[in-house]
DNA sequence: AGCGTGCCTGAACGCCGTTAAGGTGTCAAC
DNA sequence: GTTGACACCTTAACGGCGTTCAGGCACGCT
């Protein structure tokens, strides 16, 4: 392992070191370890802690910039908006808890923010309000991290303790009578079908308001 | 204060504590200060912190599930919908960091997901199938967990970082350009008004959708 | 040759969650 | 009325955490 940290190499270690083991695993000395350093070295590059997970989100939502950009333009806000959510879902579920750590921390990179431009420019120029583009990329952003962090945490939930999801040992620990919540619960199917169904309901809520 | 520690006067004073003093200081050892108390007393009632967190994420649930079921029935499902998307709403901004901290957590009292039963039975009795109510339900959840995310932090931000969210320094900070993107955040009205906005979005994109 | 400065180390501090072992009070059984 | 069980709490301690601080080593500049 080359010699010399720097910034990026401490925050992408990190985001390796938070996959292969955990939240809870992300420490400065084990982040240290990795790296081959002692735990002190960091705080040369780094003011503390949280500006590293502030990092850490800034650049998580860098590589959602950067893989929406890749996707060629669509036909119209439905398509953009649709490819704009799947980007965000995946890079979320790419990191353990990542739609629970990385959600509403602060961004340090403006070129993030700034990605929605290009977007606003085309919606505009179809007619929208800059008011509805912005309720509407806020709109889909909060589904999608409230679809993930409950999606992670089901997942996570299944994998320590898998009686939890089972359907059997729901029904017991629900007891006698709701009838219909335990038939609900057989419905769910997973993931991606279910993410799909609620994004078309979303983006059908922003096709039904006037968008000027 | 009287002695005699109980499971619920600890997680009360949990939630006490953290609104209080915020998450970081909610530790065992102050916890137990506010309870008159040394720290591993607490460990007789509860196996480990985790556990308390889970409790305490139930204790609100029950809270939204007892403010909800206060409120008489309204003229169909949107109205309940509205009802609880606002009760889930206003009960996670009690607490801070609220709807980070409570959202995706394990309940561990049945009753609380019991509670959408009397729902579901309405909204069958109108029509409706199962596994629509469900995803009804499940997206408005999901919706105001990402909304309120978001709210809490812009809101805290503020609070630390007053310059942060001042248009003005916004704009420096965004550089040259993205003019579309610094006008929409013009237009970023407070609280309420846009999350009723975007509610009746999401319950707009419900009622497109088919209902059997 | 000497010096500043960039980057890192070793040692330490105070706090954390948690465990172990031991006390004290209450109350039933004898 | 003594004994013993048990619920509940204490003190002491452990290992690990984030973080600070003084010092040291290697380089480029004068």
């Amino acid at each position: 392992m080359t010699k010399g940290i720097t910034r990026e190499r401490i925050v992408t270690a990190a985001l390796e070191l938070l996959d292969d083991q955990g939240m809870d695993a992300l420490t400065v000395r084990a982040l240290a370890a990795r790296l081959d350093v002692r735990a002190p070295a960091l705080y040369w590059h780094v003011r503390n802690k949280q500006e590293l997970l502030d990092e850490m989100a800034t650049e998580v939502m860098r590589r959602v910039a950067g893989a929406f950009a890749a996707i060629p333009p669509g036909d119209g806000w439905r398509d953009d908006l649709t490819a704009y959510a799947r980007v965000l879902r995946s890079e979320y579920l790419l990191h353990r808890d990542g739609a629970r750590i990385f959600s509403g921390t602060r961004i340090t990179d403006p070129d993030v923010v700034r990605m929605k431009e290009p977007l606003f420019e085309r919606w505009t120029a179809a007619g929208w309000k800059p008011d509805h583009a912005d309720d509407a990329v806020d709109l889909v952003t909060a589904f999608v991290v409230g679809f993930v962090i409950e999606e992670q945490e089901r997942r996570q939930s299944a994998e320590t303790d898998p009686t939890r999801y089972s359907v059997t040992a729901r029904e017991a620990w629900l007891g006698e009578g709701a009838s219909l919540v335990k038939r609900a619960g057989h419905l769910q199917d997973e993931g991606d079908q279910r993410f799909e169904r609620h994004l078309g309901m979303v983006l059908d809520g922003i096709a039904a308001r006037p968008i000027a």
